[in-house]
DNA sequence: GCTTTCCTAAGACGGTCGTCATAGTCAAGG
DNA sequence: CCTTGACTATGACGACCGTCTTAGGAAAGC
């Protein structure tokens, strides 16, 4: 059906822009229309393709903001020797992320976190589910190395340095801490 | 003046609660109305107390939380010898505050920095210069201890981790990340 | 052809938002 | 007492919100 390549287009479109728009300006912030407006999509089949209303999508877009995070985390591991190589290799990509866009980005999950941690129990267990997944990913790609003796709290270590300095990064308008958290965090890892 | 009185108790009241929805749920979703009566002040005087509406108190309020944080940080430097023990302190308490609000708050500027960075620059502004504040203040304080040999790095480390385990404890809602933050901190700064 | 199913157009619904104007209360200063 | 100024009660304003309904269109299967 040639059909269904149109919807599922309009329905990734559609969750790429709410990635997009709530990572930028939030949940709340963000309305419906505008969101539909900005993607292009036609607003008549907003609920055909969402019958869970607003938060339905907000569920979809936190999938994808956890399977692009995934993505590059990977690629950080696989095109870098050492583990001090790939959080650098990251941590640099997320700070070239956010300046391009004008520091407006940063976590894709940080701000609707932190706003509908306990309005929604949905959208609560799509978040809980997507650090979870980061983290069990990051134990997982420390745990190849032999020299990693703790991957758990290397792991945390990791997320929370990230998290952290993209939020300081993003309030300052400049990669400081992002940077100053690169170097914390690799002179960290060659301790260990 | 009795009136300044009741007036000052009433303006305080508003920035409290302010502070107090604006961490738990965010700018956006705290209305005026749901604020002020929450606070219990009338909501007649609203833009008597601050004409510059929402925007106005909303700024108060950050200052209020950059005040009581900073309040927190140098308890935490007087009540304990070490950096290592002060910070642990720090982060316990902070980690407390947050179990003991069922994971609602967190940071107090840290939703409302997310959702607001870019969309108003008064925010903008009382945002930065409270990130500015902290870690112009824990500069300050480790540059009194001799043993320690680059302040600025360590004084962003031990903000970035703080904040980003605040963002994960409080997504599950367990202080897993934070107890694991502070003996991370700790065992930084115990190597430099 | 027809029917069925998927998608979209258009707009109304009640509700809440931030803001503001007006009238009023009430204590303090002269 | 009376004026002045600070504070509050009340409610309206337009705008936007998320949601849902109804009807139309377009492609696929028979």
């Amino acid at each position: 059906m040639l059909s269904d390549v149109s919807d599922t287009t309009t329905r990734e479109r559609m969750i790429s822009t709410a990635m997009t728009l709530f990572r930028r300006e939030g949940y709340q912030a963000t309305s419906w229309r505008r969101l539909v407006e900005q993607a292009g999509t036609p607003w008549g089949s907003a609920y055909h393709h969402f019958p869970g209303g607003k938060e339905q999508l907000a569920v979809a877009a936190i999938g994808l903001g956890t399977a692009v995070v995934a993505k590059t985390v990977r690629r950080a591991f696989q095109r870098n020797e050492t583990v001090e190589d790939a959080v650098a290799w990251w941590y640099r990509k997320a700070g070239e992320a956010l300046a391009a866009d004008d520091y407006r980005g940063g976590c894709p999950l940080a701000t609707i976190t932190l706003e509908m941690a306990h309005a929604s129990p949905a959208i609560t267990k799509a978040c809980q589910d997507a650090f979870a997944a980061w983290h069990t990913l990051l134990v997982e790609l420390l745990s190849d190395v032999k020299d990693v003796k703790d991957p758990e709290d290397i792991a945390t270590a990791i997320m929370n340095n990230l998290e952290g300095a993209l939020l300081v990064s993003r309030v300052h308008r400049s990669s400081d801490a992002l940077d100053r958290a690169a170097r914390h965090v690799a002179l960290v890892l060659r301790a260990a």
